[in-house]
DNA sequence: GTCTATAGAAGGATAGAC
DNA sequence: GTCTATCCTTCTATAGAC
């Protein structure tokens, strides 16, 4: 599968437009360093960009700069997995691809990267209502688009909300555990765990005509 | 059950002493602004104890006032979450009451509070070894204490200590979501979905002797 | 749209009087 | 142990030349 990061999107290249070379360094630093712990002037530097271009492309300065990385890293978080999910063959090993995956990310990325949208919902949730609101929209969308896949195996649609928000929040307090332990067993062990469940609730379902 | 929060323990009497003070402040502001996102100036002006105190008190500056206060709220949670599982009649329920108390909380302090260790460990597992040992030793405790209550219950060791690591990812993560969307939901779901794992793991347990 | 320079505030840390 | 004053760096943000 495509590695989790955006690693590679954040090239030194002039044929990169500026303001997408800005919002991919700044992605890669805020999910290793935070949001609060990285200033403009290196994501000037790592991005290969003059200090003013920052604000002439983000006029609504770092705030502004954060939200447009929340809302830009969700995205390409969700397409990530459902092309994830699209590449197995039933729900359950997805489930356990997705968690996988994760893992052999922060494997190969030795544990630098966290998902950039939970550390800054963490770390601005009570104090900035803009980027918490955007990291909600973030978390919804994610939502939205894994309920669909629960439905679509045959879940009842509030069941199946459920068990995206367990999937969802499970993933993320994993990924939390194993970059602190440098160990992926959480990742993987909470994959597993989940997928059991849906496995076991899927074969309960009756069947659909 | 007693509040997941520390608040109480930052009161300005002179009575409690001025480590203290500064600890349970940094704790309040860690979890709430971040670890960056809290300066040296706040906690002094937070704890009520005078700049230079900070440094006679913690030497190594910042960096060791950030690792006591991962150990401090580590044994803290540790302690509220055993007292928790102490005052409910299983597992199954202590799971459940675990996840509930901590919806609880959530709610009663406006979603304000997040896990202190959880918020340094996103942000700084990355560029700061010693606190992400810090935060790495407070979730194997964690881990350690869980796994018992598994055991006991009947538990091989080996699914006892994935079953803890599976309820503190989970319990984590839910944390992110609920806090980041203003809705328990994550929460409460999170722990019932566990719980029904645990629940139904124990009925095919073989009886202990 | 690119880039430099700098303002003004806040950051962590230290010295030293009391 | 308490508290004040200050140092130097870094921060976000802005002004303005090119």
């Amino acid at each position: 599968m495509r590695r989790m990061t955006t690693e590679q999107l954040s090239p030194a290249e002039p044929a990169v437009p500026t303001k997408q070379r800005i919002l991919y360094a700044s992605a890669e630093l805020f999910r290793r360093r935070g949001y609060s712990g990285t200033g403009l002037k290196q994501i000037s530097q790592a991005s290969h960009a003059p200090f003013g271009s920052l604000y002439h492309h983000f006029p609504g300065g770092k705030e502004e700069l954060g939200e447009d990385v929340i809302r830009e890293s969700g995205e390409f978080f969700r397409v990530l997995v459902e092309s994830v999910f699209d590449g197995e063959p039933d729900l359950v090993s997805g489930v356990r691809a997705v968690f996988d995956g994760a893992a052999e990310t922060v494997r190969v990325t030795d544990f630098q990267d966290a998902c950039p949208v939970a550390v800054i919902a963490l770390e601005v949730a009570s104090t900035n209502e803009r980027l918490r609101l955007a990291t909600a929209d973030v978390f919804e969308s994610w939502i939205v688009s894994a309920t669909a896949r629960f439905t679509a195996a045959g879940f009842p649609k509030r069941r199946a909300r459920e068990l995206a928000l367990a999937l969802i929040s499970a993933l993320e307090g994993a990924f939390v555990l194993a970059r602190a332990m440098r160990d992926t067993t959480a990742l993987t062990v909470a994959g597993r765990t989940l997928a059991d469940t849906v496995e076991r609730e899927l074969a309960a379902l009756p069947r659909r005509s």
